[in-house]
DNA sequence: CTTTTGCTAGTGCGACTGTACTACCAAAAA
DNA sequence: TTTTTGGTAGTACAGTCGCACTAGCAAAAG
């Protein structure tokens, strides 16, 4: 029995063989063959490694994430809260090119997840994690001081959600912008104005805290 | 020769057919075959309509967009800028059925731009068209009073610009939510929260609008 | 009338898809 | 040694793809 240790190691490699493949000709050109090929084996080793087209693709999708998660939670923690908010918040943008591919990755893999049951529980996960963490980073300026007393937490919680994701989004279709630098001033301008808040909304006599969530930790 | 008014409306037509199916099985469903089969009219007509398959997408995703400056453009003006700002960003944003299809296209056709030349400079009109509006709002909440003085308002149009598109893409995935009063919610305390600014973030050295912009108008 | 013209339907072609399946190979187990 | 087993390669199959092409139809032009 040859080898078995390398087992996960294969699939890792084939895996960023389909993130190469879908950086360079999109989503609908990551076919077993291609990305087999892109990998240099044949298209029976691929299927052998993965039952099937959609494992490979859940997979790929899967090591984005675990990478994301690995690099935030390796991050060092630092006493003051503006500053780690904003680290961790910076780590999450694809300010590089390495996480710009990953990024391009994600999203794809991200809209293909609407055909694609297995693929979709993988991104409505990610999703949460990432939902959890911008509570997380809310949380984390508060008891920093560096959060607005009167601030409604889940409010400004998926406020920062989504202010990262759009941010994520043009960092990645701004191709030829090689300067993100631009991003990091509206990052740092958000979370400086978290400490300040200006007037509550008075909110609509809404429920305090809408959205459909569950719990998950870190990234 | 035959009606050669309805050419036009024959292939609006069909571009409504290539929603319901990207809607429905996602973009890579949308084939020609597939498209003419939910119009109901035959693959060779359809190619008659559109001498390729870009050119149907593309058309798909001019006519979004038409419509989505065509709504904007025939809202009333309002006196209160606030009101304004805030009616009109909501109004970019996928709350009701209707939008949140003509959303689900746009971002299917957004990230299949990625391979489709033709598709990807439509694409690049309309994130400059979005980034105009934003820089609008920005501006109509400066002359009426509600923009803190100091506040670097292209940073600011960025910053709602990332907001709006976040908002709308998370709108879109959070499927099952029938109640997207979350998002006005957001909405609100953000444009709010422009009124006073907190402390600028004492910017780095860098340029004063850093990303790459040229002029169109609203939407 | 006949001719022309805009459009439609249908078919065919080469390429590619996901998946199933078989033959083969080499290392571990007996 | 032989047997077993994890992994690889290659092929086959049914289906779909974009696109090209031809034949036919119905209304306008002559």
């Amino acid at each position: 029995m040859p080898k078995l240790i390398d087992h996960d190691e294969r699939r890792r490699q084939l895996a960023e063989a389909t993130w190469r493949v879908i950086v360079r000709d999109g989503v609908a050109a990551a076919s077993v063959r291609t990305v087999a090929a892109e990998a240099g084996v044949s298209a029976g080793s691929l299927r052998h490694l993965f039952g099937t087209h959609s494992d490979l693709l859940v997979f790929a999708l899967q090591l984005v994430i675990d990478r994301a998660v690995a690099r935030v939670a390796s991050m060092p923690p630092q006493p003051d809260a503006v500053r780690e908010v904003e680290a961790v918040a910076a780590e999450l943008l694809p300010l590089d090119r390495e996480r710009r591919a990953e990024t391009e990755v994600y999203l794809a893999l991200f809209t293909a997840a609407g055909t694609d049951d297995d693929l979709r529980s993988t991104r409505d996960m990610a999703r949460r994690q990432m939902q959890d963490a911008c509570r997380w980073m809310v949380g984390r300026l508060a008891e920093g001081a560096a959060l607005d007393a009167g601030a409604d937490r889940e409010l400004e919680a998926l406020r920062l959600y989504a202010l990262l994701d759009g941010l994520a989004a043009h960092l990645t279709y701004d191709a030829a912008d090689a300067d993100p630098e631009w991003a990091r001033r509206v990052l740092r301008r958000h979370i400086g104005s978290l400490a300040t808040s200006g007037p509550q909304p008075s909110a609509a006599p809404g429920p305090p805290t809408p959205p459909p969530t569950t719990g998950d930790r870190d990234r």
